[in-house]
DNA sequence: GGAAATCACTTAACATGTTAATCATCTCCC
DNA sequence: GGGAGATGATTAACATGTTAAGTGATTTCC
C-alpha cells in the first residue's frame, strides 16, 4: 500500500524545463514538513524577543517549566520541556552558572538532583513573559482562537495515535514485545 | 489582552503537594510545545529506518528534493528542503564526500553551485523509500486520510496566517518599513 | 569602466539534537 | 552485606540550528 513509486517522485527526468517548473510539490507536501515549517513560522515570532533577553527557545521552556513548581528533579524536567538529558544537561550548567536556576542533591537518593527557579529567574521571566504573550493573543488573533484549538486537539490526536507504534525500522525491532 | 498573568502561570508555590500534581498542564499545551512534540511523534517513527541507511533526517530531506529535479542551486535547495544555508553548506559537502551528490558551477556565474544527486544517491533513495511509505501508510492508517489532510490544511494555513506578521521585538524592529 | 553595493555561498562560533558511553549511586537478591 | 544489575545524571562525539562574519563574483550606477 505504498502512498507513491519512485517514478513519481521524479518525473520527467532529463526534462529541464519541466523539472524547473514543479519543484517537489509532493516533498514539500509531506507531514513532517509540514509540521516542521508550521513550527518554525511560530518560533519565528518568539525568537527576537527572547534574543532580547539573552535566551534560547530551550532555555525559556526551562525557566517557564521552573515557574509552575516550587522545585523538580531533572528526569521530570525533561519530561516536561520535551528536553533530551544531554540537552537539559548542558542548559542546566549554563543556567546555574548565570545563577538563573538553584540545584541540590535530593534528600533520599544522592543520584537524583532537583532544580528550581531562582529569584534572578523569575524576574527575568516576568521581564519576558508579557511580550510574549502578546505574541502569543496576536497569533490567535490572526488565526482564529477556535481554529487554534482545533489544531492543537488534532496534534494531540497525532500524537496519541502514533503513540503505540514501534518504530519498526527495517529488518530488526519487534524482537522484544 | 495577555493571555493570562503570572500569578495563574504558578500557581500556589510552596504548596509541594498541589505543585506536583499539576505539573506545567497550560505549559504543555502552548502551540510551540504542541507542534514540537507532534512533530517528534511522526519522526521518531522515521529516524530508525533512515539510520539504517546511514542517513540523518536532513541529509534525507536533501536527497528526496533532488529526485523531484534534475539539477537545483543551492539557494534553491535550501528552500524547497527547509534548511538554512550554513546547514546546507555542512550537509552537502558530507553527501559529495560520500559520492551521494555531484556538484558543478553555475554557467553564467560562477557564484551560484549546482548540485544533483548522483546515480549512487539514487540507489540510496530506492533502498529507503519503500520503507518510508510504509512508515508513512502506517502513520495514515492510523490517524485517518481525511483527517491528515485536514490537518496539514490548517498547518498551512496557520504558516499564511503568520506569513506577514513582522517579528516586533520588544523594542526595536519596524524601523526599516 | 570602476568603486560601492549586492548576491551566493562558505566559515566561524556557539547552542542544541541525538545516540552511546561513563560514573556514581541504589536496589535487589542471594 | 556484598556483588550484579538497574537507575539518574553527566560526558563524549558527531550532526544540525542559528546568527554573524568572510570571500568571491556580479550588478548598479555614477
Amino acid at each position: 500500500m505504498a502512498r507513491k513509486k519512485l517514478d513519481e517522485i521524479r518525473p520527467e527526468q532529463g526534462d529541464d524545463a519541466a523539472a524547473r517548473r514543479t519543484p517537489m510539490r509532493e516533498f514539500s507536501r509531506s507531514l513532517p514538513m509540514s509540521l516542521l515549517r508550521a513550527r518554525e513560522a511560530v518560533m519565528r515570532q518568539f525568537r527576537p524577543s527572547l534574543r532580547n533577553h539573552g535566551l534560547t527557545e530551550q532555555q525559556w521552556r526551562i525557566l517557564r517549566a521552573l515557574t509552575a513548581v516550587d522545585e523538580i528533579e531533572v528526569t521530570e524536567l525533561a519530561r516536561v520541556a520535551f528536553l533530551l538529558g544531554p540537552s537539559l544537561s548542558r542548559i542546566l550548567r549554563d543556567l546555574e552558572g548565570r545563577a538563573l536556576i538553584e540545584r541540590k542533591a535530593a534528600e533520599n537518593d544522592a543520584r537524583r538532583a532537583v532544580v528550581s527557579i531562582s529569584a534572578k529567574g523569575l524576574k527575568l521571566i516576568e521581564a519576558v513573559a508579557p511580550t510574549s504573550e502578546v505574541i502569543y493573543a496576536a497569533i490567535t488573533r490572526r488565526y482564529g482562537a477556535r481554529k487554534l484549538a482545533e489544531l492543537q486537539e488534532m496534534l494531540g490526536a497525532l500524537e496519541a495515535s502514533l503513540a503505540g507504534m514501534g518504530s519498526a525500522g527495517d529488518a530488526e525491532a519487534e524482537a522484544d514485545e
